[in-house]
DNA sequence: GAGAAATGATACATAGATGTCTCAGACGAT
DNA sequence: ATCGTCTGAGACATCTATGTATCATTTCTC
């Protein structure tokens, strides 16, 4: 029964839906509304009846990405440790979700709302950087859209390179900020 | 007049077509067929005589991206000059070439003989990090992987806060030389 | 078990891009 | 002027994905 209190009337489809969908668009963008349901095991129509459109499918994807981002990012970060330490931790809980997200990088999101959203992330990411500036983590010389292009670019590398093995995974949190506040040179590392 | 010293008949067509494919498709990257024919102001007709096929055309643009890249970088490259020197004209060479080629980041070519010509040049970045490692100039514990990654996404990083006016054109390579060596920490740089 | 809701299968309509083909005309070389 | 080549325009055939609508059946709730 739907009411109120629950209006997600039987939830299984729906979600089997959206993990088809994140599963088979990772592996190949491209991937038809079609074989989306069929992933999924529901029929074409019950596809559409959930997500009128591609477009709108994408979108909701986009939305639960940036949810489980934002969610992940705020359990992650300690407001009073260190800017360079906030900047790991953010490493570590975002380098895992492009497991299911990468696909996103590509992916044209036409939604309006939703752009704003991812804006506003990486606006929080600028302020991020600001700290870090402030804190002499980094450089005050640097634009701080090149330090957050990075920092953007770092997390799809890393988890680009986990994901074809070249990189273990637990080393891909701390080779990304060693990248961005040491480089890759030779000195001690602190 | 076709002869074998002049292989090629009209270039003029070609060449429109190859420019206005590079121009569209660096700002739209899924437009149409036809819309190339409309921008090179050729007919649709005589586009798919020169290219039979939007694929022939995109593997026809990645191999000319591919040739200029190499002649750009072997124009630059001093080999006599130290690894990171070669490193940072590397970047001078290549990231101007982003205007224009940008968008084959994105694009997915089929064609085995250009794709392993891709992966040919990678293997030729992977050599130059290796005489960077030998020099010092990369910590050893680096995987080289993340380190012809990280090269790789610079150029495109770069090209993109370039063409996105973030970034003055003139600070780019260097900001990259920087990024990738030193990080972007608060140091004194060499 | 009855009724409501959700589903699967299927058919249908459409739109858009792609690739092919033809034919008349323009252009260049000789 | 003429011949051969290249071109533009348009018609044509496909093909594929998308979105809609219908209906019998299943499934859930009460």
């Amino acid at each position: 029964m739907r009411s109120a209190l629950n209006p997600s009337p039987r939830p299984t489809a729906r979600d089997a839906i959206i993990g088809a969908a994140i599963r088979l668009w990772s592996r190949n963008p491209g991937a038809t509304f079609s074989e989306v349901a069929l992933h999924a095991g529901v029929g074409r129509a019950t596809l559409h009846r959930h997500f009128r459109t591609r477009d709108d499918l994408l979108t909701v994807l986009a939305e639960i990405c940036i949810e489980e981002t934002n969610e992940a990012v705020a359990a992650a970060i300690d407001q009073s440790a260190s800017a360079s330490r906030q900047l790991q931790r953010m490493f570590e809980a975002v380098i895992p979700l492009g497991d299911r997200y990468s696909f996103l990088y590509r992916a044209e999101i036409g939604d309006e709302h939703t752009t704003a959203r991812y804006r506003r992330q990486l606006d929080r990411v600028g302020t991020l950087v600001g700290e870090l500036k402030a804190e002499g983590g980094v450089a005050a010389d640097v634009p701080t859209a090149w330090v957050v292009a990075q920092i953007d670019q770092l997390i799809w590398t890393a988890w680009n390179e986990v994901a074809s093995g070249r990189v273990a995974a637990a080393d891909a949190a701390n080779l990304a900020t060693r990248t961005l506040l040491h480089g890759l040179g030779k000195e001690e590392q602190p």
